[in-house]
DNA sequence: AATTCTTGCTTCATCGATTGAGCAAGATTG
DNA sequence: CAATCTTGCTCAATCGATGAAGCAAGAATT
């Protein structure tokens, strides 16, 4: 590749010209539809070999422009931080490059006015389909894509007016719970009620997951306190001032957890080593979501794990159906056995 | 937002026609420079109202293509599994938003393949800039960019065509080195040579770290051999396939190990739970990189925490000062205090 | 030999936004 | 009252790639 050194980008124009030809046959060589504009295998091997010297790029906006389809997909995603989102924005970007599309993801902090800042800016962008995960208004993002003829779908938290692609939180947690349950009367010889700490009373997944925590207590005879769900946001700092919270007012904690997120957890395990609990194998814990280290924390930590490739596969198949009514698709997620105490 | 239903998107013809002006008018109020253009207030707050009843969105493919610069800024990134790319990943969004650009981000896996085809179409897309995040192969992507007259910098690992910014590998492992040899003196009574694991030995930074990991058993006056040195990739499976061959052949495993990356310490913690050593406390480890969970392992775990914010703080002054020569711009870590083992 | 077919191109309008140049109407100046 | 200035727009070329339509030259058919 010995290419000339120039400010301004080579175009089809240039390639032409240096072939001796016009820029619609450089064109259709280089986009590989010279066989049906009857080009010849010379002229178009010619035009490879130039395009090859000039290390030619194609210029994207202007291909765009005058196609009809952009191939570009986005997906808006709340937080890098944990292994669920890193997975899912790794496994999108895979799957969407396996499908010839090019996928564009942005993070939007959890924050609403970001989220329609960078859907608006999606749609600029030209994108045929956007995923809205873990989106706090996804009915917002859906208005938004179907005001200007874009599909759009929900993942991981449903919206009423696109498809959705979630857990199963309800049976996840029920199972969590259980296994909690279970855990605790195994180390400490009786039930007791748990606590429910991390999330958003308001959004769909917490609520389903604790309607599942509520009917395990319930399945297994054990009676929870309103005072035991504690749906306190889903930063690290809020789980912990929300443990400081109920110990200062003098309650006793409950001995086993079911902690709404591995960030959530973060928060939950800095309490329990600041207030000396660190190796109390009497502390029973669960955990909505997977992570490596959690495994290893020594806690016998039970993790449910959202099977994201699962509903990612799912993702893909509502976009390659058409599918436009609202509808959620729940997919079960994985449990592990999780390896003794 | 009443917007008429269609699927043609509405441009700034359509909204034109409605407010009975120019195409140019239109475009001249929305993109922000119409007083310039002594447009009429009037008018503008007309145009202005009709763009927003019907929903209008710029095609950035057409602006792009007419206008000098795009705006558009580019990284490629390895993963997304771990603590240290996810915060690169967020805090470069975050800063790139801020400076009126726009991110996009690729996943590259470590395959080399892959790099060059993501760095190819972010060209495509007239990328002004390209981070090559750990690149295996930043030099080829740097020749890429300055073929198309595109700047580019490396970000985590060094090349030697364009200015880097990575931490201060040799340093931090060197001070990483001796905590493991203190803590290891304390809780064993003796200063042994510890093992080295994980990371690639033909990456800069694996031996920049090796170099401090050795300089550090120097200035202690510890003997290591060759074969304490393990640099057997990233993957979690190939640490815990490196420690089994250790054992294996027999070798007893020193107890003091420098872990090269929180992903290998997956393996790494992995293998000491399969082996049954979970509870040895006589195990004196440390990461260079940083994990929430790591912290409450409880085994006393240091760990070198890379200044993400400061990184990307010099990648952006880079780009604002121009700079283009190859250079190596080194970050000291942060060296956390450990919370007792 | 005249007609039709095939091959291998070129020409030109187009996608939507941007912007320099230009123009008409009214205000101001000499 | 003519000349100049200001205001508030419109016109039209342009960015680079695409593809329908067209055209010239040679091959095949009648």
């Amino acid at each position: 590749m010995n290419q000339v050194k120039q400010t301004k980008r080579t175009t089809i124009y240039d390639l032409a010209e240096l072939a001796g030809t016009s820029a619609s046959a450089v064109s259709a060589v280089l986009n590989g539809n010279w066989k049906k504009r009857r080009i010849s295998v010379q002229l178009a091997e010619k035009i490879m070999r130039i395009a090859d010297e000039q290390g030619y790029a194609l210029n994207m906006q202007a291909s765009l422009l005058r196609r009809e389809k952009s191939h570009i997909i986005g997906m808006i995603v709340p937080k890098y931080d944990n292994r669920y989102f890193g997975s899912i924005v790794e496994t999108f970007e895979d799957m969407a490059r396996a499908r010839g599309l090019f996928p564009i993801i942005t993070c939007t902090r959890r924050d609403p006015q970001l989220e329609v800042e960078a859907a608006r800016t999606m749609l600029s962008y030209q994108v045929e389909c956007l995923i809205a995960t873990g989106a706090t208004d996804p009915d917002r993002i859906t208005e938004m894509c179907a005001a200007a003829g874009v599909r759009s779908l929900n993942l991981d938290l449903p919206g009423a007016l696109a498809p959705s692609v979630i857990s199963d939180n309800f049976a996840g947690a029920r199972e969590l719970t259980r296994r909690i349950l279970k855990n605790s009367e195994q180390r400490l010889g009786k039930m007791e009620p748990l606590l429910f700490i991390g999330g958003r009373g308001s959004d769909h997944n917490t609520a389903e997951r604790i309607r599942g925590f509520r009917e395990a207590h319930a399945d297994l005879g054990v009676a929870v306190h309103e005072e035991n769900i504690l749906a306190c946001g889903y930063a690290p700092e809020k789980a912990e001032k929300a443990l400081d919270e109920r110990a200062l007012v003098g309650k006793i904690l409950p001995k086993g957890m079911f902690v709404n997120s591995t960030i959530s957890l973060e928060g939950v395990m800095r309490w329990i080593r600041r207030s000396g609990h660190l190796d109390d194998r009497s502390l029973v814990l669960g955990c909505f979501d997977w992570d490596p280290f959690v495994t290893l924390l020594g806690n016998g930590i039970e993790m449910v794990r959202q099977d994201v490739p699962g509903m990612l596969t799912k993702v893909f198949e509502l976009i390659e159906s058409g599918a436009n009514k609202p509808l959620v698709i729940q997919v079960p997620p994985l449990i592990p056995e999780v390896q003794g105490p």
